[in-house]
DNA sequence: GTCTATATATAGATAGAC
DNA sequence: GTCTATCTATATATAGAC
């Protein structure tokens, strides 16, 4: 295995870890385990420590977010298909929680760093969605309502989605997603 | 100031602090800090350390929830009125994480603690919830759907609105409240 | 590249003075 | 009721063998 190779499998397993558990309770050594190797023997794939992985991490996963987002948006034809895909896509993404991230993650960092994260999130995640929304509301494919708010709210749905426990339904993730997206669209009371 | 008061005081502290920023990175340091003593004095108070005073608190707060949205609930007149009383009722609130609370918060506590916690849950938040959705849709006010889909959905919502950052936008919580509801019950496009 | 051993820092918990 | 001092446990980080 190349060192590149074996440095992005470090990578994933932190950030499998860190995405679902959070920053404070992920620890090295549950990382090292995850990797088959001991707590120390993460020092040489990762010399800077914990915080340094930890935005190495999210570095890379907003990254990969702006691209993956990107594409999914690209390949839609309509609105509607394109919310659907970004559904799509956070569905097959390691989970994001926003409000752990900023309430719990980002404090345990230095505050430049928080600043930095919080700006290429907002790029990478938020923008391209917020897009999706203004060029309806222009169209007049949707009504007027608060962009940002509505951005959130979608974001939120989803990740409710993607964090139901899969033994409470027999249902696939983007089955849901589609019901939920379904309702978003065109209410409740349709 | 009485014994009870003071141990209230403290819980309240724990509480706000637990809620907003989890289990694993609230230290005994912070809330002892945020009651204006030293970490060694919180013992006085919760001689049963960090994991006890976590379960009072989640069980002090689930019983304030089931009390407070039967409340809530009981002093509407329509099921559009009580959707709205128990947005506001949770925005009264410190904030409810439950990605957070099942993925980070419990795992931290023994397994029994855990499935309980679960369970009061459940019974305090999740169920009354459902129960507005059932009727009305007994009722035909609304279209078949997934009641638990649904329920996450809604909690996650009003949770969403509860975390913007108040810099963010220049209105109040309830107002951005009103508006999701109002967009998850007649939809975007309407 | 991974290990053991260990140093250092932090967090949780206890003892006893006041 | 709160304090200082301290113990213990845990987590992060470093040193050096293999």
């Amino acid at each position: 295995m190349s060192s590149s190779e074996s440095r992005e499998r470090v990578l994933d397993v932190a950030e499998k870890l860190f995405s679902t558990y959070g920053y404070a309770t992920v620890k090295l050594k549950d990382i090292a385990k995850a990797l088959g190797m001991r707590q120390a023997s993460l020092y040489y794939h990762a010399p800077g420590g914990k915080e340094e992985l930890y935005l190495e991490v999210m570095r890379r996963n907003m990254q990969r977010h702006r691209q993956g987002l990107e594409e999914a948006i690209a390949q839609a034809d309509d609105w509607q298909s394109q919310l659907q895909a970004v559904a799509y896509w956070f569905l097959s993404q390691p989970p994001m929680d926003f409000t752990r991230m900023i309430h719990s993650d980002l404090r345990a960092v230095h505050p430049e760093h928080a600043q930095h994260l919080i700006h290429i999130t907002y790029e990478a995640v938020l923008q391209p969605i917020e897009q999706i929304f203004e060029r309806c509301q222009a169209a007049g494919d949707i009504r007027a309502v608060d962009i940002k708010l509505l951005t959130g709210a979608f974001l939120s749905l989803i990740q409710a989605v993607h964090s139901v426990p899969q033994q409470w339904t027999n249902r696939s993730k983007e089955e849901m997603a589609d019901e939920v997206l379904d309702i978003l669209l065109h209410g409740l009371t349709a």
